[in-house]
DNA sequence: CCCCTTATTAAGTACGTACATAATATTTTT
DNA sequence: AAAAATATTATGTACGTACTTAATAAGGGG
């Protein structure tokens, strides 16, 4: 079955893990290796551009195709929204909301943004749980010009989360990973010492240059991100 | 210009972001939309596999193309060899090999690995250093079984983490972030505070199910990771 | 010898056809 | 009415051809 994608695929990924093509190594044209693996060009193309994707091979025009000389790790994740994500962990997903208040963006956030002055933005603070358990504690900025309905939907029941991806979506995002402490801010909310670690992720969105949203994700203690890579 | 996968891609993409098409919704037929839009099937097909790798839409056979009812964010990273990530901000690189023991693999690495019993491994910590300060700390696990060739390598100039990427490619890959306290263990590498909170990078590695490398990369306080969707 | 122009190369794309495959829907059988 | 066999459907894949494009290499002129 030499005849799809996957197995040309498969085969010149085996020959980089067998060292026959090492890094910084050009591989065969595209032509060269439809001729040997008895397939049409249009096949090894659908495999190169999944080697490509996966950061296993580059391709150039006229360059050909080589093993990156440095090679990187490429890992990807998806971020669901918070209630599906601890229902799919088969846990019962509860929501409070904590704070709703208008209020013009502070520095952090319109830096975020990259505007140039602070705008009218409605600050949400809310807490998900799992099980019972504070699970996801969320600090949330909505941008009022982009979003004016917001200010008429009731967030006290459904979160901002959901509302937003199922009515704004958006056309470009930034998503930053770091580590903070609990400190006092986030000490309280999930029990625990003011030094203890916590995992953030922060997202910031817009749509054609017009920011939506961006919110700081601070995880319970222990929380972890979990991918795996081939 | 409406011949080319792109923009039939781009063109789908904004009739979502107009909610044209939105979350649950199922798109035309791929035979629709490509007489819609005056292009050949394959094009359609082109695109709509670009905006499913992206998270973007859901295809399945006789089910047809959908806008996810509950829609992700997929982000990807690039972690490049530690060296390059330096490099490549504009400073200088520097290493320094703190220990290389010969030790039978600790619980949690036996466990990361999957393995039933421990086996014997070399034992590395080191540090990276951008321009003279500490960078990222690695405490790395090596299976001597799968890599014996590691023993004969000089490790105090090349780090084991650019003999193995070159040397020893994975064919699959486990990637874990965290955080972490710098306590007893890292505050003294990084002259910071035991509470000072750290993010954390575990990477393990198999070639064929045969045990590579486990690494616990340990990042400077205020390190973040970083990157763009969309 | 260097700079600029021109040719060549190998990947990138578009198209159309034919067929494969996995779901789903329908019909038949028990 | 439930279960099993069968038909239908929309995506998935393979192929071959023709053409485009970006990058490199070769050539020519100052």
């Amino acid at each position: 079955m030499r005849h799809n994608w996957k197995s040309v695929r498969d085969e010149v990924a085996a020959r980089i893990l067998r060292s026959d093509y090492a890094p910084g190594d050009r591989l065969p044209r595209d032509e060269e290796l439809a001729a040997e693996l008895g397939c049409a060009r249009s096949t090894v193309v659908r495999a190169m551009q999944d080697l490509a994707d996966s950061g296993i091979v580059e391709r150039r025009r006229k360059g050909g195709t080589r093993v990156p000389a440095n090679p990187v790790t490429r890992a990807t994740f998806d971020i669901p929204v918070t209630r599906s994500e601890i229902e799919a962990r088969g846990q019962s997903y509860g929501y409070h909301l904590l704070e709703q208040t208008p209020a013009p963006s502070p520095l952090h956030v319109t830096t975020a943004f990259g505007l140039s002055a602070p705008q009218d933005m409605l600050h949400l603070r809310a807490l998900h749980l799992a099980d019972q358990k504070p699970y996801i504690f969320e600090d949330r900025w909505i941008a009022l010009n982009t979003v004016p309905e917001i200010r008429d939907v009731d967030l006290t029941t459904l979160s901002a989360n959901e509302w937003l991806v199922k009515n704004r979506p958006y056309s470009r995002c930034t998503v930053r990973f770091y580590a903070t402490n609990a400190g006092s801010d986030y000490g309280p909310i999930f029990a625990t010492d003011p030094t203890t670690p916590l995992f953030v992720v922060e997202r910031t969105t817009w749509v054609n240059d017009a920011p939506i949203t961006s919110v700081k994700a601070i995880a319970h203690p222990g929380y972890q991100m979990l991918t795996e890579v081939g």
